[in-house]
Formats: C-alpha cells, structure tokens, sequence
DNA sequence: AGCCATAGGTTGACGCATCAACCCGAGCCC
DNA sequence: GGGCTCGGGTTGATGCGTCAACCTATGGCT
C-alpha cells in the first residue's frame, strides 16, 4: 500500500526524510487512517452514531443532570465554537440532546435527552472493546506505555508551536 | 485537555480500559488531532492546498508523464472512487489537474497541470521539514524504529479485520 | 448471438469542518 | 453616558467524506 504523504520527494532528487523517517511517516499514517475509519465505520453502522455523536454524548452522559454549558462542552472536546453550534444543531434534530434556557442565566445549557443517553449506553461498551482489541491489546501493557510517552512528546512539541503564525 | 473518547465509561462503573492504555488511548487521540490540525493548517494557510490536494499532488508528480488512471491513483491513494472523483472535479477547477482522453483507450487519464506541479514543488519542501520538526526529530532514529512497529502492528491488527461484517 | 457479472467512473444528497461575518450582553475605561 | 473590547453563540458558504444509485464498456459463459 502506498501512502502518499509519507513521499516527500516529487522530484526525487534531496531525500528530505531519510529510510528510517518515511518508514515511520508512513507506518503511522496508514494506521491512523485505518483506525478511525474501523472506528468510526462500526459507531455508524451499528449505532448510528457519527464519531462526533459519540464525543458529545459521552461529554455530556459523564457530568452530573447530563448537562453543561456550550463553552464548556467547547472547552472539555477542543472544539470550535462554530463546529460545535452545527454538531449540537444536528443533533438536536435527531433528538439526542436539547438547548434548555435557564431562568437566572444569559446562556442556555445543553442537555443530554434520554435517547440521547440510551444510545451512548448502548454503543459505548463496544466501542471501547474495539480500542482493546485494535489497539490496546495489539501492543501490551509495556510497550502501550512507552508508545503513549512517545506520543505525549509529539503532542507537547505542537503544543509549543500551537501559537506560531505557520 | 480532556479526551472524551477517551473516557469509556459513561457510567463510572466497569473499567472498560484500565489505567495504561486510558493514558495510551488519550495520549494517542490528542496527538494525531494535533499533528493532522497542524500539517494541514500550514499546508493550507502557506500554500492554499488541503492535504487531500497535497496527496494527489504527490502521486501525480512521482509518475513518469505526471498522468495516471483514475483507477491507478486510487490504489495509489487507497481512496474510494466517488471520493477521487469529487476531489479531482474541485482540482480540475482550480486548474491543478485534468481530465484527458486517450485515443485508443476507454477512460481518460488524469494529468498534473504546471500549475499543479509548480504548486506541489513550492509546498513538499515546507512540508516535509514539518514531519520531520514535529514527528521525527522529536522520537529520534531508535524511538522511531519502535514506534513505527508498534503502527505496523496495528495496522496488521486491523487489516485483518478490514473484511469483519462489523 | 444473447446474457450477465464486473470494473471504472460520475452524480446527488447529506453529514461534517473551517472560515468569516455577525449578534448580543457584560465589564471597563474615559 | 458613550464607546471599548471580549466571550459566548449562531449563521452561511464552501470544501471534504460517505453512501447509494446509476451508467457503460468489457469479458465470460451458454
């Protein structure tokens, strides 16, 4: 399987990633594409659930009343606020949550409808036996460490640049 | 920062996933949201290319002639057709790409306008510096080798199972 | 010949992501 | 008061991803 990205030579000619690079480039490229689609695929066709569903429902299905402010439900997913509005307004027509106004308060609090709170019941255990089984399990206990130190150290070094102009 | 589907237990009762690969999963989760957020911001914002541009950029310039069939990029890209089809109308355009006609042969082929090939040489150098600044340089060559197992792992993990009825 | 399956390709509909623009009220400073 | 910024929130446009439906040569079978 070839996998684009990780050639970083159209003209072949200045071997911008050497062997060891690309082999990783791209080792982790292909199975992060294939993960999410695993992933996602099974939440869709089993639960009817989009990965993003799944993000919001389990947000708000953790919280005491299942409810929350947006923003606060922006802050805890890393979402933008705009993504957010649309994904809250198309669930709100599948009528997986709601926008409550609170009497005392400016903003309205989103909550989490009994549908919504009976689909994510229904489809969280098989999903988090997926990540066992596709991930967790694959690479066992001591290597899932070091594999998380690694990935924690990437996440800290784009966490740096995070404010840069690009 | 909090990663919601991270959290397998909207319950707080069985332990779906134990502490380590909690802190793998998470760990994991946070980091490609970063690294896809940040290659393809910068992709976008310097060069004006989404990274799907970028991926069919890259195929296309690598091939002798800078054509192809659209069936061959697709195993090349590992892409659906109706995806590859929709993406090469938005670049045809733009004028990155075109559709031509073969004399002899059924279907046309696709081809790398100039513009598209000056388009791909301007942005793989930034590129490729990216992969390595934020992925590669932070792991290491001996880190590296080890991460790029652990993915080759899982993406046989889920290779395996690419046919499952779900 | 006639029939059928299959592969290559397009289209339309809908959900999702991002950007820019906008609205509104709270707090602040003058 | 008057004007400021700022945070919270919505909307619309456009690009992207997926699914289902469809079209049409080719190649095989009878």
């Amino acid at each position: 399987m070839r996998q684009p990205m990780a050639r970083m030579r159209p003209m072949a000619e200045e071997p911008w990633l050497d062997e060891t690079q690309q082999r990783a480039w791209r080792a982790y490229l292909a199975m992060s594409k294939r993960l999410s689609t695993h992933l996602g695929r099974q939440l869709q066709r089993k639960f009817d659930l989009s990965p993003q569903d799944f993000e919001i429902l389990v947000n708000l299905s953790e919280v005491p009343g299942r409810r929350m402010r947006a923003a606060d439900l922006g802050r805890a997913t890393q979402w933008e606020k705009s993504r957010l509005s649309h994904q809250l307004s198309r669930m709100e027509r599948r009528g997986l949550v709601g926008r409550e106004a609170v009497p005392g308060a400016r903003y309205p609090e989103v909550v989490l409808t009994e549908q919504g709170y009976a689909a994510i019941v229904r489809a969280a255990p098989t999903h988090a036996a997926s990540v066992r089984a596709m991930f967790a399990d694959v690479l066992g206990p001591e290597l899932l460490d070091r594999f998380a130190e690694a990935c924690e150290a990437i996440s800290e070094r784009l966490e740096e640049h995070e404010s840069d102009p690009c």
